[in-house]
DNA sequence: GCGTTATAATAGTAAAACTATCAAAAAAAA
DNA sequence: TTTTTTTTGATAGTTTTACTATTATAACGC
């Protein structure tokens, strides 16, 4: 396939000036990933980025207005991107379950590109939101960032996921948050394996960690989703609050 | 039933002064969860926290060496505190499956305490797991920090819901993630509900909430558990990286 | 080539994240 | 009770972060 450049639309609440106009702004969105990467967000700084690029911390501030801000940029980009890839790899296919194992399949394995994007290595973009992603979303600011539409493209890539679910089971009463937590245990699955192993079933290790990444997402997926809701009650129904006498001992 | 105290024991590389010996260490550890709820880890420094409980920063730096540790104390605590209750609460009762619902309920409804302790508002700790707790093991210190055995608390609570989940299903292949991700998804579901609703299909201001949380956990656990690998598969195998026609257009 | 705009160079401030020293207070030992 | 030891408070100082401001220079648009 020819290698196709895409450029993706960002929230411009984001930035003071956009980093996709200018060879600086290329710049400092490519190698604040490297940096970050390299030492972690909260090591990271506007100084040691300008060094990076033989730049200044004053020319960076006039792209963004302070480190947290760049990387919501990131994620915004990366959820842009996870977008674009599971609408690109489904495109013609008709039926749901196939279409949500390609999403599923595009949010944990990153490495199979179909377009490249020349300033932005999107393998190092995904360690990182898999290993600091969620601090974005986890500030004391959420509620006014989340009004000038911060998250507005992880909601939607979260909604195109939900809106597959509800393809395969119409009375699936859970789509959202079911949509929701198969991104975010992707992504734990990845960290947890590769630094708190005891957290996982899967070796990180193994050749085919990713594969088996995906096969326990859609098993978690497809349980859920074809889950008669009162099978287990029947074993034995929650008596609130009391404790009882041990049966089977 | 009575008021009792209970002295949670914590890994002892988080702190150079255990904090629950003395007076001082119990109003910096008790100030510290006010604080940080009230302004975001972020936001809160030592010297406000020295400022609040009329003490000195040096003061604080003789229990912690820095706000991280004490935030990775607090987290330690959270999660001595979530066994100890699971334990509490299922003592007496040999049903796997009720005794998996038990814990789901003291996960996501920390207001039903058993025993209180002096120092510690769990509702609040509670508020600030919820809301920032990943930031504790999401460093670029992880493996160092796990060497020191700073999340051994995590991962004991983990295996205490992944043997649960095993006792329901000795077959179940994924015990250890699908208990992960019932914790992150507790709290997560709490936190979108709150600030990013369009993540969830929860009501936040409902008044049935919780119980309505615990039953979508309670779906997923039970779904994943009870599931039948192959159901899905019969409908369309996944054909590696090649597009195909549509077929229901 | 001229005007506009972006960048670089430099300087400076306020707060955060510590470390060090010593005196005072409190607790423990004698 | 006095002495000794330990803990805390008061004060001061350092380095780094997270910015803002100013001016000169370089690049770009026409």
């Amino acid at each position: 396939m020819a290698n196709i450049t895409i450029n993706l639309k960002i929230n411009e609440n984001l930035f003071l000036r956009d980093p996709q106009s200018t060879k600086l702004g290329k710049r400092i969105v490519q190698n604040s990933i490297l940096l970050i990467d390299e030492m972690g967000f909260e090591q990271f700084t506007f100084k040691k980025l300008a060094h990076k690029i033989q730049s200044t911390e004053a020319s960076i501030y006039r792209y963004f207005e302070n480190k947290h801000r760049l990387f919501v940029y990131l994620l915004n980009w990366y959820w842009e991107w996870m977008k674009f890839r599971i609408d690109f790899n489904t495109m013609n296919i008709e039926n749901p379950v196939l279409k949500l194992k390609i999403a599923l399949k595009v949010i944990v394995d990153t490495a199979k590109r179909n377009a490249s994007i020349d300033f932005v290595d999107e393998d190092i973009l995904h360690k990182i939101v898999v290993a600091e992603g969620t601090k974005g979303y986890h500030s004391n600011a959420v509620d006014e960032e989340n009004k000038e539409g911060f998250f507005l493209a992880y909601k939607s890539l979260c909604q195109k996921i939900a809106d597959l679910l509800v393809a395969i089971n119409p009375d699936f009463p859970y789509p959202r948050s079911l949509a929701s937590t198969l991104i975010e245990t992707a992504n734990n699955t990845i960290y947890f394996a590769e630094h708190l192993p005891r957290l996982t079933d899967l070796e990180f290790k193994d050749d085919a960690f990713t594969v088996k990444t995906i096969t326990m997402l859609e098993f978690m997926a497809f349980g859920t989703l074809y889950h008669q809701s009162n099978t287990e009650t029947i074993i034995k129904p929650l008596s609130q609050n009391s404790n009882e006498k041990s049966m089977n001992a």
